[in-house]
DNA sequence: TAGATATAATATGTATACATACTAAAAATA
DNA sequence: TATTTTTAGTATGTATACATATTATATCTA
């Protein structure tokens, strides 16, 4: 068995060096984001108000690590959580001004780090990959 | 920022689906062994005696973190654990006759899946992704 | 509309994942 | 060889990631 003609084994560390690249990025711009809270701030900048479970279905993930991830992302002060009035189960869920501005310097850095991600890469490989990427996720249903 | 031309933001999303096809596919055959745990059984299945640091070495993975897998496969009988006599901080790790047999239950298993992770993708750009990881990953140094 | 069903969020438990600090032991070097 | 540096593993703390159970509230349906 050679892990090394595996997908699922080759999409792990291509994640691991993502989010580690990610992290050092970040850390060394002084912001401590991790990618899923950037993603977190990101979709809440194109949406005003999102219930907790929106949030993770935009983001495709699960409604029990997005509970913990908004609670950081509260006690930060980056995002507001109240009880949605149309739904008292619900929480609306905004972002703040002090997530807005954290957003905006994260921004470039992140979009920066994207090509040293794929930095064994050629411009056209990177974009194969990102093509292919695409493709692989595209929502019909791994879950059936 | 449109997270969907990022490829952090691909990559999470693959590796996610990539866990849970794995976590599903396993617990479907009565088997319970995460990605990290097979990969583990995997290395060990073809070098007879390692120590923890280089099965973290030789699967891309943090020192602290195979601690924990090693603890739990050992814990399951899979794997055995004693102090080296050529350093004695170090530990040789071994698979069991438990471990070898679970290992090849999974194994077909695991081959099986890894279509399923791309299902989206023809044949082609399944082998084209293939390349593209295996590029992508390969050990330059991502950490310099 | 009462009872059944579904849904939003939380709580709990397990397993990565990694940074940092720590201990013990080995290796390097002055 | 004494001292410094490095290394192997563990401990601790934070943050995903998800399964399952629980609570409160909506929605559906008989």
């Amino acid at each position: 068995m050679h892990l090394n003609t595996m997908p699922g084994h080759m999409i792990r560390r291509l994640h691991q060096i993502s989010s580690q690249v990610f992290q050092h990025r970040l850390a060394a711009a002084g912001l401590e984001l991790t990618p899923v809270q950037f993603a977190t701030l990101t979709i809440l900048d194109t949406h005003p108000v999102l219930e907790q479970a929106q949030i993770a279905a935009l983001i495709a993930y699960d409604r029990a690590t997005i509970g913990g991830v908004i609670d950081r992302l509260e006690q930060r002060g980056y995002v507001t959580r109240k009880t949605s009035v149309r739904d008292r189960r619900a929480r609306d869920v905004s972002l703040s001004d002090a997530g807005l501005k954290a957003l905006r310097q994260a921004e470039p850095i992140v979009t920066d780090l994207q090509s040293e991600i794929l930095k064994n890469l050629t411009q056209s490989e990177q974009r194969d990959l990102i093509a292919l990427l695409t493709k692989a996720v595209k929502d019909t249903d791994h879950d059936a």
